[in-house]
DNA sequence: CTGAAAGCGCTTACAG
DNA sequence: CTGAAAGCGCTTACAG
């Protein structure tokens, strides 16, 4: 194949001068609509492949008035949760010909506020927005009176009027809370406390009912606030380990919390299991090769992201649909940091 | 502040109209020119305000022939170093008022050629690319060829002539293993062997430099292949494990494949730093957080990121000044997965 | 099934 | 310091 000198500079005027049509026609193979006759079609194509033709996505942009780019906005890429969500989404994005723009708040919403406008000077298609902690709801407002079709993952806007998609975190926790009970616990702790963060407060809720359903009292000094992180993490179930009445167990309100915990129950020369129970919650691939694994519950970041792009994608195509509101059914998976394992080995008849 | 019925459809001309000005005036305010007189910017701010003025990029980007974004093709976003790269450059892009288009490629090829077409299209400014295994070197050119401005991170494409930031790979492995050479390990096996990943090839001569410096035979048996993976980590691992002869300590290619590591060690009952020495080599957040937390090296991924966001925005806007090509230092951080603070306890006086 | 024409909203010389 | 004019490369009715 020759390239013409002008390489990416050809027009849909060059290819239809080269192919000996209009640039109507040209527009329309390049869109393969089906309005055009297959011989034409080809001769466009090859015309368009020889003069090495880049289609101009800003001018179909400019024209059209909406691009094929849409804007995912992240709260927090540092939780890998919201990275396997990110690579869920972008893939299936990409496989429906659109292109992911990235932006990571770091739970700023000042930051998000101005992402989100660069977002509508970009022409996107939509938005699909993991809202940073204290976003105010009236943003779901702005976001239509701006006309951009989004949908919100994980954490909600408060508005009936827009798509959801996220994780059943009361079952989450309340699964996660009763198979700890159901291991013999009834001291059980709490970590991650925040009033302010309605997932927080979801599965604080989730974890609390647990206990009441199974007649146990809940014991507020056990019930740990804290940021969404290792650290604090670990400074939390340091806390826990200072007291002189102690749990037995803990719940942790996600994996990177959990992750802290399990370091500093190892720092301390405790083992996570046998000294001390601990569940997570969001099933991160990097709670299965923790020491000792994390027994957590999978809220399927994947298809999280995957659901999410699809639902977008079918609101920009039909902006009247219903609104869309789903949540994912959680999974236990329990590996060795509640202890389940040696339970059931000391239940079973070849125990040492 | 009022709102117009059409807000977010005015244009350069309603707010010309609405300011007594000219649109070519209106243009110049609106791209912060020093040209137009403080009292007519004001005006003409004031009216675009008032009428809920949204800039049209999909406009100026045609009219200009390119755009603000900035293209970031990644490899493998399940690597977390890799996502806190992303960080650090999306973060320093933003500052700049420039977006990122992001795509994760997942060591896949073809994918990679579709995307970088697609940000083609996009007339992206620019590339921040880490590019997937078994790219082919003439990628250089055909961005050339493009005439986009591209930098590539961590994995370069051979070619002289491309900025490039990466960290020292040598050095780092070198700094690892020495570590362990020092802490009295003679033997040493490395988790990680790719003849065809020209990083791993880096890593692996530092490690059997570092060897045969301090006069220590290399031993293939100890030399495991392994995808990059925690996952692989672990079975590679396993097979050291297995052999009658087994190293005393195992440098590893990078955090993720010591992370598997250390959750095989603590499966089979061992204790990493006290059965095995473990080192990893990256620096990525959760190594800190391992049990036992993971000595390894660190390569500054924010930095790196940064760094390439930095020099990209260069090249953008002085396509002829040197070719800039930058390995980043590593730092060795000891913790207790290689054992040093057994060790040192075992050195001290009050040792028990 | 194809062509001629208008226009999307900017920026940029150029003239004053 | 400001204005009039041209044009970036598409798509989309519309007519045939």
């Amino acid at each position: 194949m020759v390239l013409s000198a002008q390489d990416g500079k050809a027009t849909i005027m060059d290819i239809a001068r080269a192919a000996g049509v209009s640039k109507s026609t040209v527009s329309l193979v390049l869109n393969n609509s089906p309005l055009v006759k297959p011989l034409t079609a080809e001769k466009v194509k090859n015309a368009a492949e020889k003069l090495g033709y880049v289609y101009n996505r800003s001018a179909a942009s400019l024209r059209q008035g909406t691009s094929n780019v849409v804007a995912m906005v992240v709260n927090d890429l540092t939780n890998s949760f919201f990275v396997e969500l990110l690579i869920g989404a972008e893939r299936k994005l990409l496989e429906s010909g659109f292109i992911t723009l990235l932006s990571h708040t770091g739970e700023d919403i000042k930051l998000q506020a101005q992402v989100l406008s660069s977002m509508r000077e970009q022409k996107a298609a939509g938005l699909i927005l993991c809202p940073a902690l204290y976003t105010p709801p009236e943003l779901a407002i702005t976001l239509k009176k701006w006309g951009m079709p989004f949908v919100t993952v994980m954490r909600s806007l408060n508005d009936e009027e827009s798509d959801f998609i996220g994780c059943d975190n009361y079952q989450g926790i309340k699964l996660a809370t009763q198979h700890l009970v159901n291991l013999g616990h009834t001291d059980i702790a709490f970590i991650g406390r925040n009033r302010t963060n309605s997932v927080s407060v979801v599965r604080q809720d989730g974890y609390e009912d647990c206990l009441r359903e199974n007649n146990i009292r809940i014991h507020s000094p056990w019930i740990i606030a804290s940021k969404i992180s290792m650290q604090d993490g670990k400074v939390a179930i340091r806390r826990l380990l200072a007291l002189k009445k102690r749990p037995t167990a803990v719940v942790c309100y996600n994996d990177l919390i959990a992750i802290g915990v399990l370091n500093e129950i190892g720092e301390q020369g405790l083992t996570a299991g046998r000294d001390i129970a601990v569940v997570g919650s969001d099933g991160v691939a990097m709670a299965g090769f923790c020491n000792p694994p994390l027994t957590t519950v999978a809220l399927h970041s994947h298809k999280v992201g995957e659901l999410a792009s699809q639902i977008l994608l079918e609101r920009v195509k039909n902006p009247d649909a219903p609104v869309v509101k789903q949540l994912l059914k959680p999974e236990l998976i329990v590996r060795k940091s509640c202890g389940a394992d040696i339970q059931s080995k000391s239940l079973s008849p070849d125990a040492s």
